[in-house]
DNA sequence: TATGAATGAGCATTCATTCAT
DNA sequence: TATGAATGAATGCTCATTCAT
């Protein structure tokens, strides 16, 4: 663990049920006043009033500000990694164009669901932003997505695999995050995805 | 949007040539930090002192800090949007391929050159957030992009050619900043130029 | 005005007696350094500072520096009221000569008691100047004061009771002030009283 | 001439033609923004530009921001001193009811004519406040005064003469300024010197 | 454990005044 | 003499964080 990671990590993990729910509360009353307002916005204070409690506990649970920016940044990404496993998984063996509609359909929605967090908060919290690369969706998926690759390799002409892999992931994902910051988009999200598919496929195959 | 542009003007024109480098120093002192270290961390007081310039005269030509910011970002498109538009025109007549691969150089030259002020200084100065000079920088291109394409109409296999444009545009600039975002890139910077022009021709052609 | 009335209102109500004991002590520092050097030198860090408190603290009570000040006008004129009344009430049967006295003399000791806080201090915070607490006062009074000249009807030998107790009013508290700004007087405060008692007895009576 | 006298007087008197016209405009530049938005909110600068003269020269003429100010209340003054001297001498002849009247009338009109250079302003400065007194209208006033009331000397009834002209010009000009600021005054202005003759010839009658 | 009063470094900004040109 | 660019001390105020109760 390194040192950002320390300090940026749960100050005690809470042990009885009541403890879990302070914490619950603080993350929930953080994400709505972040969310609608920014991560400066957002004071400390505030966030304990909106959670009901007091600033001393809100301290006993998270040891600064950045850490529960840091809390809600590692759920989200959680939860996104899950769902995109999942997704993976169950895409495994079905031919690459196929597959890759669907995964991209996963991609934009875990992106547009969790796009503040995402793509904004990292940016406003320094430390998350150095922090941000460590704990996003591929480093838990790597193996998933190494197997997917692994698994349409004779449908694939690209030859060094870690290039494409590195490519298509920028290429996907930073399609999808320009697309949701965009606020007039030309196409329909169905339209963005049957282009990537596309573009994925082509890339990929010879 | 007419009082918010008002609001980050700059102060008054500076006359004598003294008052110009005065003007200069600032806005180069405030990029220098701001791009180290951040908007937040980069104080009033600071940027004057780097800039050799007391607090009094930086605010003699500012109004705000924020308005140092939307300085910074409007001289930021101003040279961008040119570079490109002349990349552009120069490729016009090349063969697609050859032009793309020119191109996207280009496009990541800049995006590199101002990822900082293109990236993260709007959204970290929320009223510049608000006036999305990205569109402004598009609407100049928009014309010469067109122009791109119909020169190369024969080459391109999509039907929708503005959604192939919407489409390839955030297709390029997305993985750019990805690629730029990413802190330990697998790729250099030339392959990533020659797998997103690959991907690019692979795209457009059918 | 109610919004006004909410800008100057004090910002939580101290519940702990620790807390009640800092508004105190913020409140006497602030009076002490106003009355002596005026509104405009007196900073809120020096405020904070005389109180024994921290910069903080006084924010944590008060929203502006201005709030402070209408909460020591406030204070004042709730305390002056108070005396006010009680003296007219408490010589209401009296002759009119014989409680014009007392009256006057009363009205003396609060406007010199006070004369900084009622006198200045509205003139200097522009918002203060505009909430006006002298017209409350007087409300606060006026009833009483007009049963003081329905008791001494019969003394009285203007006709226009209105008019009367207008102008005995400014004549009273506008020498009495105009006393009190005057550095070099030319007789003492008794002296005053009798003559403005004598001057206020003559006027009513015919 | 007292130090602060000193630190108050006009920097170098103006020679020239051109250099008096300038000084005029600084005047009627500054007297009007002061009048308009108080004297805090009257910066040199803008008091230099509406004036149509650069910093440089306002303060060729004026050593300070507050001998502006001072300017501007000896002005007021002299000009009020005359016109008052030119109706006590005028009404000297008159028996007392009926010269009291045309006085008060005159002072009525002056004080309201600069009642921001004479009420205000002074609070607003700290420097002119303690000044103001000695530079008010009755010093330069005082044996035309005193010739007055040695005038009307039959007609008074109180012992001290002295004792008469301070209360009675306390009560006078008190009186007024009170009204003055009287935001819903009761009565007219004809009224106001009505009555205050009527109090002013009482008190000075046995 | 929970509370909330207290802390204080630090920030953006103003404006009277100076001085090189 | 006139200009206006430059100065910088000083101010009101915020907010993450601590700690006595």
């Amino acid at each position: 663990m390194s040192a950002l990671e320390a300090e940026l990590a749960p100050r005690k993990v809470p042990q009885q049920q009541r403890a879990q729910f302070t914490v619950d509360c603080i993350l929930k009353a953080a994400e709505s006043i972040i969310v609608k307002s920014g991560y400066d916005a957002a004071t400390t204070n505030n966030i304990a009033e909106v959670a009901g409690v007091s600033i001393g506990s809100l301290y006993q649970y998270f040891a600064s500000k950045e850490a529960i920016a840091a809390a809600l940044v590692e759920s989200a990404v959680m939860n996104a990694t899950e769902v995109l496993r999942d997704c993976l998984i169950e895409n495994m063996a079905k031919p690459l164009e196929e597959s890759a509609r669907q995964i991209i359909r996963t991609i934009l929605e875990t992106r547009k669901q969790y796009s503040f967090i995402f793509l904004r908060l990292p940016r406003e919290v320094p430390k998350l932003g150095r922090l941000s690369r460590n704990v996003t969706t591929e480093k838990f998926l790597y193996n998933t997505i190494r197997a997917y690759y692994q698994h349409h390799r004779t449908e694939i002409g690209v030859e060094d695999i870690e290039v494409a892999m590195f490519v298509s992931e920028h290429i996907i994902v930073g399609s999808i995050d320009a697309y949701l910051n965009n606020n007039a988009p030309v196409i329909t999200d169905e339209q963005l995805v049957e282009q990537l598919s596309d573009a994925f496929v082509k890339y990929l195959t010879k």
